[in-house]
DNA sequence: AGTATGACTCATC
DNA sequence: AGATGAGCCATAC
């Protein structure tokens, strides 16, 4: 049997590929998500680089990869290049705001409290999601 | 076999 | 808010 490092937060015995694009494919329109969550929930914690590099290599066609985002909501790429502009693109397609190559993670992110989101006060932004750790 | 390089993330400073 | 270093993994050379 393959000895798997048990005392490492990363102790996946196997990278499930098909996982990872299955997890992205779920990705509802309108959302946004980042690599490390998307390694998470495909059982890969800690891997985020692994992500994007399944990204890279995948055919981006119906793949939702512009839904894909760093983990402070900013877009991947380079800022003006040619997937850059095609990601902002995309995402404004979908009604997300990109304001300077990021997307605001507290109204558009997977995994965020839409109700916070819907409570936060025009002005303020009060409504935070609490870090889990 | 060692180094460098990314569609990364986190803690610290 | 930017810089740095460490951890991470697959490729390329």
């Amino acid at each position: 049997m393959k000895s798997v490092d048990r005392k490492s937060p990363r102790n996946t015995p196997v990278i499930d590929h098909a996982k990872i694009l299955r997890v992205i494919r779920s990705i509802p329109r309108g959302v946004v998500v980042a690599y490390g969550e998307i390694a998470e929930r495909a059982g890969c914690r800690g891997r985020a680089r692994l992500i994007g590099r399944v990204l890279a290599e995948s055919p981006t066609a119906d793949l939702p990869w512009h839904r894909v985002l760093r983990a402070d909501g900013r877009i991947a790429f380079p800022p003006g290049s040619r997937s850059f502009r095609e990601q902002v693109r995309r995402l404004a397609a979908e009604g997300i705001l990109v304001v300077r190559g990021r997307v605001k993670l507290d109204a558009h992110g997977w995994d965020r409290n839409l109700d916070a989101a819907l409570w936060a006060p025009p002005s303020g932004g009060a409504a935070r999601r609490k870090r889990r750790k």
